[in-house]
DNA sequence: GGTTTGCTTTACCGATCAGTCAAAAACGAA
DNA sequence: TTCGTTTTTGACTGATCGGTAAAGCAAACC
């Protein structure tokens, strides 16, 4: 036997970020070894296919970013929680650390109408992020914190759209400038709204 | 002389539903040869190179369908033309004889980063429905329709946003239902805030 | 220390990409 | 009909794609 003289999960983050920032189709191979200084023969023995590497950032990008941001959801006054949400989200898509814009709100654009595995997979991880915000809303209807009339789904879809357009924005020229306010004015039109 | 054996804005218009369908990357010369049923040097001939069927490609989308939704800002009444907007956009979204989700949306996310010529194009494309959205309720509120303290840059941009992520939303499996129920809660947050 | 195991490196494969060239065919004018 | 021009057609180019095969080599076990 002799070990693989990588750290599986690091080399996995500089995959996800090269997925994250380029895409799918424009990360070839080539990029990934230049991403992650391994040479391709050694990233096919780790990892499988370029599918599988794509699948497996997926998943990483949820167990790392998607459920950080979900955990906000968690708290008991639903304004506290949806502007928690809504201002973490838009410090991760402006932080110059990391690939701008989100991986799962490309990928779906990108793969979602023609790469059956792979968009099912991502189909699959946003609604789970929908129910989850059902699930919220539902709560904070059962506690008498939302009005009689309120639609849970109605609400949960409306974040799901709010935070995918975020992700879109942030890509843009302005898009420091325009995500911020986007934050403060959903934050604003909820506030206005659970009043 | 001799003239061209195919209606140039016929054909720019199927161009333009592969771009849309498919996105940039995706959408081959090959695939353009099929959807528009001319061969590769006639399109060369009549377009230019990819990148600029590209070009032409959202020229058109912009023409055709950005435009007619944002005609609906010209209301006087703020929840009137927002809710009109929001429910033309589903409306375009989800119309089964067009392609799903929004070519502008795809291709700032698929090229926003990496091509630097076309990504500008969309930039600016984007930046003036921003502007629209500004003059609109920059208007609305010169005209005592808005609060007093409302900032129409902040309402711009939220607006934008959800326009925005409706077109991945769009393109989800579930995405009937989503867009439908995102739209619903948009103009449900409006209601209450300009109420 | 020799052997075996499996990671690493290099070279290569067929397919497909955007774009080009030159011959052939079709049209308009004479 | 004939000529000239432009479109159409089909073959082709060099580059790059994802993926693979077979060496080369370093580490662990006996």
């Amino acid at each position: 036997m002799r070990s693989a003289g990588f750290d599986r999960e690091q080399t996995l983050e500089k995959i996800t970020d090269a997925f994250w920032e380029h895409g799918y189709e424009a990360t070839s191979i080539g990029v990934l070894e230049a991403a992650t200084g391994l040479k391709r023969q050694s990233l096919y023995n780790a990892f499988g296919n370029k599918d599988a590497m794509f699948g497996l950032a997926v998943d990483h990008y949820e167990r790392t970013v998607s459920a950080q941001l979900m955990r906000h959801l968690d708290n008991d006054d639903p304004l506290t929680a949806l502007t928690g949400l809504f201002n973490a989200q838009a410090d991760m898509l402006l932080d110059p650390d990391r690939p701008s814009g989100c991986l799962v709100a490309g990928g779906q654009q990108e793969l979602g109408n023609r790469r059956a595995a792979l968009g099912k997979r991502m189909d699959w991880l946003i609604l789970e992020q929908h129910q989850a915000l059902l699930v919220a809303f539902e709560l904070w209807k059962e506690s008498g914190r939302l009005w009689d009339d309120a639609d849970p789904a109605m609400l949960a879809s409306v974040v799901m759209s709010q935070i995918r357009g975020a992700s879109i924005v942030a890509r843009t020229s302005k898009g420091r400038t325009l995500t911020r306010q986007a934050t403060q004015g959903i934050t604003a039109l909820f506030e206005s709204y659970l009043r």
